[in-house]
Order: C-alpha cells, then structure tokens, then sequence
DNA sequence: CTGAAAGCGCTAACAA
DNA sequence: TTGTTAGCGCTTTCAG
C-alpha cells in the first residue's frame, strides 16, 4: 500500500459512495436512514443529533447522490427547456434565447431545480413525451414552436399524457396549452398607433412567417390600429420575411419602391433583425430612414442601439417570460397549491428613437 | 371503475412503469433481464427473441427509463456546462455562448448525452466538484472561467478529485488544465500586421480585462506583430475596456484625442462589442472612422454587418470550439482510446470589411 | 442464449 | 426521535 495514491483517487470516489455514507452513519453514531433524514431534511431529528451528522459528513466530506435521491423518488429534478439548434440557421435572434433561457434558469435554480437543455434539430421527429416516459425530464418549456402538423401531434401526446408543459411565445388555435407570452397585438398596435399620432399616414408592415402565431398576432395589432384610426387595410403594404437580417434586406427594393412612390411612408418589422436588414438595404438605395420613412422594430435587443439611426423598437421582457413560464410550470409539477392550467400575457413597450421622429 | 379515465392517466403512469416492464416481459415471453439486454443492447440475444421484445416495449409503448439505467451504471449521463448568468451584465456576447453552446450540445447529442445547463450567479461559491459528487453531471465545460482566487482553488479540487473538465477560452498560467481555444494571439498579430501592411503606423489597442488570459493573450499578438515591424511599444496606446459596448463608447473620447493628436492612426478592439460602441462613441465626436482612423474588431459576430462602415474583424470559430470541446471531454469521460489531457487552439481569420481600408 | 438474484444509494413506511 | 426493512427500475454476475 506504499503506491500513489494521488492516480487512484477517481476510482477511490467510485466505489466509496456506498461506503462512506455507512462511515458517516458510523461516525455519527446513527443509523443510515438518519443520515438520509438530516441531509435531507425530511423526517423530525433531534437538534443535537443532526448536528452530529452533519459534521461527521463535513468531515467526510460526503454529499448524498442526486442521481439516487431522484431515482428513489422516481423524480428527476430536471426542468427540460425545447429550443430549435441555433447556429447557422440564424432565423431566431441568440438575443432572444439568451435572455428567455436566463430567466428559466434563474427561477429553476431558486427551485431547485436543474436546467436540461434539449436542442431540436430542424427536421428531427418531436418526441417530446418520451422525455418523460425515460424520465429525464419532470416539465419542460417549449421555445420556437411552430404550428406544423408533427409538432401539433407532438404536444397533443404531452397533454393526453398528463405531462407538464409550457409554451413561450406561440400559441395553438383552438388548443388550450399552458404559454407565456408577450401581448405582442398590443404592441405592434402601439407601434402603429405611434406612427399615426407622429403624422404617418402609410404604414408598411413587414412580417414574419406566419407557422409562429406571434407573426399572426403582430399583423393583427397593426390591422386593429388602422381600423381604430379609420384607415383602410390594404394587402400591398404587408410584406413578408423569415425574422432573419437577410430577409428584411432583401425587402428593401419592394420597400424602397413603395416609398418613391408614395404609397407608405412608415414601416414596421415583425423583429429587430429584419428591421436592420431592411434598414441597410435601404441605404443603400438612397433612402434615408428617420427622414424619409419612418421604421420601427420589434424586440428592442441590443442591436438597435448600434444602428444609425438608432431604430423605435418594442420591447418584450424576454427574461421575466422566461421567468414566469418556469415558475408557473414548476407550480404545475410540484403540484403547489392555487397552480393549473394557465395562459400569461405579458405586457410589452414602445421604446422611442430617432428611426421613428416626425 | 366507470370514473372519468383520463384523469388518472398521470397518476397511472407514474405507477406503471415497474409493470409495464413486466408485461413487456410476459408478452415476449422472457424474463425482464432479457428486455433490458434487448433494448439496451448489451449481452448477445438471439435475433428471434429480440425481435418479439422490440415488438412487445413498442406495442405496450415501453420505453426504460434513463433514470434508473443511469443510477445503476452510476453515471449521469449528463455533460455540465457551467456558464455565468448573461443578463443585465451583458459583458459576453449572447453571440458567443449561443454559437459555443450550440457546438456543445450538437456533439453532446451526437455521442449520446444529455447537456445539463449550469448558471453561476457572479458572486457565488464555485463549487463545481460537488457536481460530480452529487452524480449531476460525469464532465464539464466551463465557459467564461476568470483568473481568480476562487476560481482557481474550484479547479485545483476539479483536478485532484480526477474529474474530467474543460476550459474554454481560458488559460491559467502555471495549470496544465484541459482546455480548447482560438488562437488570439494570431488573430490580433494578423490584424495588426494587416493595419501595417495597409499602411497605418500608429496603433491603438482597446483590450479587455486581464482577468481573462485572452485578453492578455491578444495583447501578446499585437505586441509581436509591433515588434516585427520593428515598431515601438507604447504603453498610452493601449486602452482597457470590460468588453462591453458602453465601455467601448465611453473610450471613444480618449481615442478622439489621440487621433486628433496624429497619435494614432487605427485602433484594434479586444471584441466586437467595444469596437461597436468605440465606433458609435468616434460619429459622435465627429471622426470619421474608415476614414480618419481604421478599426478592427475580435469575434466576427452578427454585429459587424450591421454597422456602418462595416467592421474588419477577426472571425471566431466559436461553434467548432464548441463541438471540440465537448467531443475531447467525452473522449475523456467514456475513457475513448488515445484519449489524454489535451490543449487545443483552433485558428481564427481576418474579416475585412471598410472600417480597415487604406 | 437466457433466467434468477443481488445490488446500485437513497427514501419511506412501519415499528420500536 | 430513531432503527429496520422493503423497495425504486435497471444492470450484471453467475448458473444453467
């Protein structure tokens, strides 16, 4: 027994869990259950006893195993969180998910809870039950749904099987799934309502696709908007990108036309991305936004700080969404009283800047 | 028993999954130990009996469950991925985590685990080897590690406890940790060799904080490529910034003087963000930047097209250091043959655009 | 090739 | 308040 033993420290860890707990237990003078009680603090243990526990697993330096607690309590401790593979496809902004994603992990880890992170590649089979069938998962927060048929059938299976789930930023007609959301018609009606009262009279909107029921949402503000004002809806000034930058620079011909010919004077994108896509296409073509056409984006993410000029846009409190969703969902699956079915709006703000002055 | 069903179907679940195993069994015609060698995929099966079990878990839609699988084989099956929480202090690119998380998780999924996602609120207690004790995770890649006390004394038990572990994009001198990273080095030495060839003398560098070696190594490139030129270094042309655009911004008046004072003639930015805010800071204070004075940027994010001029910048690959990472680590963590502490820096390239012409 | 049985580390009755 | 004991669902010897 003279070897290193510095190498045969991993090994060492590997079989020791089970021992070290009895050693605990035997240092301690109580029985393995107390020291399950204590470190775990279910079961009523007397003070003096507890402290003995606890020191003894200091000193040991043990912890009990996770991976086993759950397995007991046939839970998994994880909160699951959906999300489409980002890079190259960049049609979400990473803006988007870094703040939804925060949020969710923030509250889990108050909770309790770990954060299981579930990439969906694009064309990918959305077996989302059998996250919970192997018991990976104890609830899980959908992000970047969309409204095709597997993905309907998908969460169909979530609900028939009694699963927790939550969406975030999509929502399902005719389906009552739990979702967070933010009131995006209120804010592209806002944005509308901006530009009517700033003197415009033309407002272009560029959309996006409408398999996400925000698109639809957004394009149903601005209709409510110019109705509100007495204006007629007309077709030809709703255009339509993928919420990628290239998408709305490739507008920037339609809309550049449009503008010359005084059809609009005012645009506003479904998203930030777009908008500064279509804010560089257009300068291109000689047209200069905040003087000739107004613009104003939506999400208000970094970027339109660093655009010139700096673009209105609406901002949506990604982080609180991703906050209410995974605390509203963990209600569901700790079954915390006052919790059930649930379908959050939250309220969204009309961020002034030069893009959109008279 | 003619109660509503539907509602029990959770409670049911949750009880079933020991007999829903042993009715796979029965209906197979086996032993439950034979199930578990079919399905996954251990111990030799005749093709026959397998074939009736496949048959049997899908007809009664029988899935194992990780959870137990896991606890039996004493491993987690999850990959830790330790990051600190982004929001409100924004000084990383979202850009940079998404595109190093998606490499991440790809390779992660590929190779059969699950990623675990680990926020580290700023000021809190680095105890990462009790994620190992705990059995959460059986590796992990930690992402925007600092040279600090604390930091270093949470790997140092890292190591000695033999839990495999990766840096990315971080050094400590004197540690020989696993770690994969862009060559900053090269990439500032090219930038600044570029501005030289372009026939600008007087370089500025705005660098971020040294608590990262990164920022200490990009320093190192830019020194060098000085020292090439045979060019002398001069300490009032280096600037610090915390990687932020506001930090970058509020350089820009230093930066102003110096070009005003002939100085200076081009400045290379430690990342994208500065650059940006830098750039925004110089239009204010009237200096024409691609014009008076060239500015190269680090990281080759989304950002740098949307700025005008657009930016000359160092392109990352941050989504294959991602995928490197991951793949090394579970090399180490399945025991894969040539498997072994590793050190790996990938290239990166300069990007021109107009912010570096002549 | 397959079955029986022990055990992974923890929790939770049930007794004491 | 504590100890004893029986599982949790799966893997894995060890026999057959």
């Amino acid at each position: 027994m003279r070897e290193c033993t510095r190498v045969h420290l991993k090994h060492d860890a590997e079989r020791e869990e089970g021992l070290i707990r009895k050693k605990v237990a035997a240092l301690a003078g109580v029985s393995e259950a107390t020291v399950s009680r204590v470190l775990s603090g279910g079961g009523a243990v007397k003070e003096e006893t507890a402290k003995r526990v606890i020191e003894a697993a200091q000193q040991l330096n043990y912890v009990p195993s996770a991976l086993a607690q759950r397995f007991a309590l046939r839970k998994s401790g994880n909160l699951g969180v959906i999300l489409p593979m980002l890079p190259k496809v960049n049609l979400f902004s990473t803006y988007y998910f870094s703040e939804v994603l925060s949020g969710i992990g923030m509250t889990a880890k108050q909770r309790g809870y770990d954060l299981l992170l579930l990439f969906r590649e694009p064309h990918e089979p959305r077996d989302y039950a059998n996250l919970f069938r192997t018991q990976k998962i104890d609830g899980c927060v959908i992000l970047g749904a969309q409204d095709v048929p597997s993905e309907r059938a998908a969460l169909t299976e979530l609900q028939e099987g009694g699963y927790p789930f939550c969406l975030v930023n999509q929502r399902f007609e005719g389906e009552a799934y739990n979702s967070v959301d933010a009131d995006q018609q209120a804010g592209s009606r806002d944005a509308a309502r901006h530009l009517l009262t700033q003197g415009f009279r033309s407002i272009c909107f560029l959309n996006g696709p409408s398999v996400y029921s925000n698109s639809q949402d957004r394009l149903q503000g601005y209709r409510d908007a110019l109705e509100e004002a007495g204006l007629a809806f007309d077709p030809v000034q709703v255009l339509t990108g993928n919420y990628s930058r290239k998408s709305g620079y490739l507008q920037a011909k339609a809309v550049a036309a449009l503008v010359r010919e005084r059809k609009i004077d005012a645009v506003i994108a479904a998203n930030d991305r777009m908008a500064i896509g279509l804010l560089q296409g257009l300068k291109e073509l000689g047209i200069r936004v905040g003087d000739e056409v107004a613009l104003i984006g939506c999400d208000d993410s970094d970027l339109v700080r660093m655009t010139d000029p700096p673009l209105t846009s609406i901002r949506v409190p990604f982080f609180e969404i991703g906050c209410e969703a995974a605390s509203r969902l963990l209600d569901l699956v700790t079954n915390a009283e006052g919790s059930g079915s649930f379908d959050v709006k939250l309220p969204v703000k009309l961020i002034e800047r030069a893009s959109s002055a008279p």
